[in-house]
DNA sequence: AGATGGATGCGCT
DNA sequence: GCGCATCCATCTA
């Protein structure tokens, strides 16, 4: 499925949802990425958690009005977010990647996080991007296929989870409960790279079927 | 192992 | 000035 279909096609919670086990690849000269283990839906202009809420639109956030797999990254303090803009244009809704299990050039990643290992690699959305080497909004504004970012949308190379959870999402305005409470944050139970993941509730098998 | 609070830069009012 | 879609060192166990 080309990323057009898949960005638009469904809901934005529910593509954040099947999100969760794709690969994220980075390849910017060498193959970084792993499988995507948390994500967030963002709704749009009557989300209040969402950046583009009551149709806030600047520089900043231009990339959520974009067309359904068009990339947008923030910047907050000194860290970037990665997100990709679902649905059509001028429907500002997004979903943001938190964490990924690394699995593809992690002893670059390593380097990239200052010697940081094991779950500290990648178990945040700002840790994710110091891992890939992203210190710019760079390659905010373009399309997934015309970046070095890839998700793959092949159902056969997706690891299925025993378990997603829906939770709510994190670090957000809890100045509107009703938005706040909204279980639009999913993660893989019991998987380490899952940001903030107690140590009891993790799984030896990181909480993959098979 | 889990909780806490300071550091930190920039877009927006 | 203010308010963050965070990170990590440090503190209590």
């Amino acid at each position: 499925m080309d990323y057009t279909t898949y960005f638009t096609q469904n809901t934005t919670d529910k593509i954040t949802k099947d999100l969760i086990g794709r690969p994220l690849i980075f390849n910017n000269g060498e193959k970084l990425g792993g499988y995507i283990v948390e994500a967030e839906a963002y709704m749009g202009k009557k989300d209040r958690a969402a950046h583009s809420y009551a149709g806030r639109r600047s520089q900043a956030n231009e990339g959520l009005y974009r067309r359904g797999g068009t990339i947008y990254i923030y910047s907050q303090r000194q860290y970037f977010f990665f997100d990709v803009a679902c649905q059509e244009e001028n429907e500002p809704q997004g979903v943001l990647v938190r964490a990924i299990e690394p699995i593809w050039g992690i002893d670059t990643m390593i380097k990239n996080r200052s010697g940081k290992q094991g779950v500290l690699l990648t178990n945040g959305p700002a840790k994710m991007m110091q891992a890939f080497g992203i210190h710019s909004r760079h390659w905010d504004l373009h399309f997934l296929s015309d970046s070095p970012f890839t998700i793959d949308l092949d159902d056969n190379h997706k690891k299925i989870p025993q378990e997603i959870i829906a939770a709510p999402r994190v670090g957000i305005n809890q100045s509107d409960p009703e938005w706040a409470k909204k279980p639009l944050r999913y993660y893989v139970a019991g998987n380490p790279f899952v940001s903030d993941m107690k140590k009891r509730d993790m799984r030896e098998d990181h909480g993959w079927k098979e």
